[in-house]
RNA sequence: GGGCGUGUAGCACAGCUGGAUAAUGCGUCGGCCUCCUAAGCCGAAGAUCGCGGGUUCGAAUCCUGCCACGCCCGCCA
């Protein structure tokens, strides 16, 4: 607690530096208390028993009995060598109540921190509808995005948009070499598409895809052959940046990248930029780039031109020559990466990038290039894959789940719990707390969970709406909403902040809640880890069922005051918060 | 074979810059709607923190060996 360590630190220091120990070997230790019980902030004694010579019980005797008394303490202990820190409740609700706690927005970009920071994510191949598997990464980077915001960085989102290259080579072809027809036979053996997708460009297009991939594969030796010729004539234009090419790719994809998007938007995810790889290939800096790696010191030619630098001498362990011009003179994946980073450089001053832990090594690669031409290496978050209990996704193969499917299904199964427990909503309403509720459930299950955990996609658990889940947050907001329009209405008594030994459990808990919530959105900011905000907005939802458990706000049609100002302030922070993790803060559920 | 990651109650998952009784949800068992929305609240049972060594006053956390699983090791993207 932030607020709290900012008022005992000088006491500390004072009593410490006058025994002996310096700031610097304190100061880390002082840490939030494991167990509430304990109080808030902990200072375990044990490392001075060396340098004072007294058992650490003894020192933390000493220095509670020395602790002056201020206001915001109600108490200090010492038990067992650990050095005990408890929150004046009262200083507590008064911090709260003279905004001490900032409420932020995730929505827009406040310049508050004078940071700013760009933060690639998705960048998902066009070439086929959004399946859960490639939406860790948009839901993790927008979340990402808006948790920076809500911190007060200036953010920008931004999707690179893989324009050239095989994936969208295939698809090109196929467009404009194969019927529909063709299209049918080749997938007569897979499940038809929905029919509620047949009208969607995603949905439609990834068959062309597919049923190309089906060729490439089990056609006759001659039309393989053939085919992989002109697919390979296309990718190869594009990679020398020939403009037709170019530009009949971009008609195949957009139609489907479109389609990503509209799915994307759903889950509340959007960019602010688009920024095509073919870019920096058309503008020259991708040739000029490898004109500059052909003449680093750890740059190596092979036999047919092919060009690589040899990073084992900058500490990279196995395969160490990366490869960034082929033989035919034209750029690899990783060469324009390179390029499209030093443009990243010129545009923002912190980067981010999430991607899937099978780019590890690429990133690697791409980072210690960019260190050999004195750029900084991007900061990178890499998540695991997500499963299906029978296995791995693939577009390729048809097994996947749908992100639109599913978005369906969150939809329906949210319709009917309204329906049964509140009967008496009409359509409208139902319709519109079932999109809220079902896209939330949906990524807040991705959230919750640490980036690099394995993850195995269960219907049942990205459609619970139970404590543990999105709703459950969502509905402690809107019970703090239905008090607030409520409230509103009647006589309301003066803001009187009851005295400590009146004040219920429930209310000292969410009053702790409420002042670590800056202390957490900044630890998951700083270190890209979404999850613990999530969690901790779990844990504030729960403290304020338990204030709603203990302090009622309307009370003999009149309204406390001091109660309702802290209900308002934590409606406002669960708004806030539940925005920063993209879900949408609707009043009545 | 090499590199990176993961392994915590029946299931899922937090804690991993070393600190006191390993947190939470699902599931199980029991209780609470004349009172601000019960998608809620209260209580109970349930853990050799993968296994073995080491460092330390103190190890789920650090080091090391082993085991299991995942990802990567293309002049693909």
């Amino acid at each position: 607690m932030k607020l709290l360590r900012a008022e005992i630190s000088p006491h500390l220091e004072a009593i410490l530096s006058q025994m002996g120990v310096d700031k610097a070997a304190w100061d880390p230790l002082l840490q939030p208390s494991r167990e509430a019980s304990q109080g808030d902030l902990t200072l375990p004694c044990f490392p001075f028993a060396s340098i004072l010579k007294k058992a650490p019980q003894a020192i933390s005797d000493d220095l509670a009995e020395q602790f002056p008394s201020i206001e915001a303490l109600l108490n200090v202990s010492s038990v067992n060598g650990y050095l005990n820190f408890t929150a004046n409740p009262e200083w507590l609700a008064d911090s709260v109540l003279s905004n001490q706690v900032d409420v932020g927005s995730a929505l827009k970009n406040s310049g508050r921190t004078g940071e700013n920071v760009l933060i690639e994510h998705t960048s998902a191949n066009p070439n086929g509808p959004f399946h859960v598997g490639r939406a860790r990464n948009a839901i993790l980077g927008d979340t990402l995005v808006r948790l920076h915001r809500l911190h007060g960085d200036d953010v920008r989102a931004e999707y690179y948009v893989d324009d050239m290259g095989k994936q969208v080579g295939v698809l090109a072809w196929a467009l404009e070499n194969l019927s529909e027809d063709e299209v049918n036979e080749l997938l007569s053996d897979r499940e038809p598409p929905s029919e509620r997708w047949l009208t969607k460009a995603d949905h439609q297009r990834v068959r062309w895809y597919q049923a190309a991939q089906v060729l490439r594969k089990d056609a006759d030796e001659d039309r393989k052959a053939q085919i992989e010729n002109e697919i390979g004539t296309l990718v190869h234009a594009s990679e020398h940046g020939d403009l037709g090419v170019l530009e009949s790719f971009e008609s195949a994809y957009t139609p489907v990248l479109d389609g990503m998007l509209a799915t994307l938007s759903r889950l509340g995810i959007s960019y602010d930029t688009f920024t095509k790889e073919s870019r920096f290939v058309v503008d020259g800096t991708v040739a000029d780039l490898m004109s500059t790696l052909d003449a680093l010191e750890i740059a190596g030619t092979a036999d047919n031109g092919a060009g690589f630098l040899d990073l084992g001498q900058r500490g990279l362990k196995g395969k160490t020559e990366f490869f960034y011009r082929r033989g035919d003179g034209s750029s690899l994946y990783a060469t324009r990466d390179v390029a499209y980073h030093m443009w990243k450089w010129g545009e923002s001053n912190r980067l981010v990038n999430v991607l899937g832990e099978d780019h590890k090594l690429q990133a690697k690669q791409v980072g210690l290039t960019l260190e050999e031409l004195n750029q900084k290496r991007p900061e990178v978050l890499f998540y695991s894959f997500i499963k299906l209990p029978e296995g791995k996704m693939s577009t390729r193969r048809g097994n996947v789940v749908f992100m639109d499917d599913l978005l369906e299904e969150a939809h329906a199964q949210a319709s009917a719990v309204v329906r049964e427990l509140r009967p008496e909503y009409d359509d409208e309403k139902v319709a519109k707390i079932a999109e809220a509720v079902g896209t939330a459930a949906v990524r807040f299950n991705i959230i919750k969970v640490s980036p690099e955990k394995g993850f195995t996609f269960r219907w049942e658990e990205a459609l619970a709406f139970e404590a543990g889940s999105a709703p459950f947050i969502m509905y402690a907001h809107t019970r703090a909403c239905s008090i607030s329009k409520r409230a509103g209405t009647l006589p309301t008594s003066p803001v009187q902040c009851p005295s400590v030994e009146s004040m219920p459990e429930g209310l000292v808990e969410l009053l702790r809640l409420m002042c670590t919530h800056n202390d957490v959105l900044e630890r998951s900011v700083r270190e890209q880890k979404a999850h613990l905000f999530a969690l901790h907005m779990l844990e504030l939802a729960n403290a304020y069922n338990g204030f709603y458990r203990d302090c009622p706000v309307v009370r003999d049609g009149e309204v406390d005051g001091f109660a309702f100002s802290i209900s308002e302030m934590a409606r406002e922070l669960m708004r806030s918060g539940l925005e920063g993790l993209g879900i949408t803060p609707i009043e009545e559920m």
